[in-house]
DNA sequence: ACACTACATTAGAATCATTATAAATTATAA
DNA sequence: TTATAATTTATAATGATTCTAATGTAGTGT
């Protein structure tokens, strides 16, 4: 369980004002041992049943959009009608499990080393992203 | 240029009927030398240009979802507000181009072969999708 | 050719995640 | 404490996609 001390400082560190709102949202989010895979609206379950204060969802987009923008939060690309985020941001990959819409991490151990052999001049890469997705198997 | 009657025997073998307006989306999509990356509204406003029919945006995803569902088509996973497709349906991957929100093919020779090393009890991989980002180099 | 039936097309409405708006609230610095 | 700039909020707007139900069409059998 860690201190809302340790949320403050993450969050005036990186020049967002500590609101309980945020306090709140880092709590759920990141006071946690496993990576948490989730889309707003898991979040906002979440919140409801964690947290007796109501968060309005706008504040929900606001801060998962500005805790992305400061690094704190991965977006996956699945395509999906949700967005879903990641609290686990080092380079890593996923498998997601279509029978139950659900992301797990792939770590490095799991897959072999990706080798991209195209250069294009003047370009440079910014991510390399796998997504690997099962199925129930039959 | 193709004729017509090659995409009706397309869309017949694989148990669609052949309508003017299949053929006609099937003429824009197939009748081309290199690939094409497209959304919906690329496609609606590609038909809209270079065919005087008008078709309905209804029958314009009705269609794109049958192609999808027979394997003419291939969906591109990307964060986007909008759904893409690829009329290259071989097993590949894909750069893409954040400067100019452009997809980009990357071929066989491209990238190393994949290895996923963790196996799931009872589930099967159903793909593999690379998405590596790039950017201007500067 | 005719009629029948299942499949397709269509315009428009409904849905739903996300984003925008604008008023009320709050954190911080002076 | 007060000023001000950032934040929260309810609600409306947006926009891609899906649904609906009426109309049209292709293929089959007669």
């Amino acid at each position: 369980m860690k201190n809302n001390h340790v949320f403050i400082e993450k969050l005036r560190s990186s020049g967002l004002r500590p609101t309980k709102q945020r306090i709140e949202i880092c709590k759920l989010l990141f006071d946690r041992k496993d990576t948490f895979h989730f889309s707003i609206s898991d979040l906002e379950n979440n919140l409801e049943n964690l947290s007796n204060k109501k968060i309005s969802l706008a504040t929900i987009y606001n801060t998962i959009h500005a805790f992305r923008e400061k690094g704190y939060l991965k977006e996956i690309s699945i395509n999906s009608d949700k967005t879903y985020f990641d609290t686990n941001t080092s380079d890593h990959h996923h498998f997601f499990d279509e029978s139950k819409k659900k992301l797990i991490d792939l770590n490095d151990n799991d897959l072999g080393k990706i080798k991209i052999k195209k250069i294009l001049p003047g370009k440079k890469i910014k991510s390399v992203e796998v997504l690997v997705r099962i199925t129930n198997d039959k």
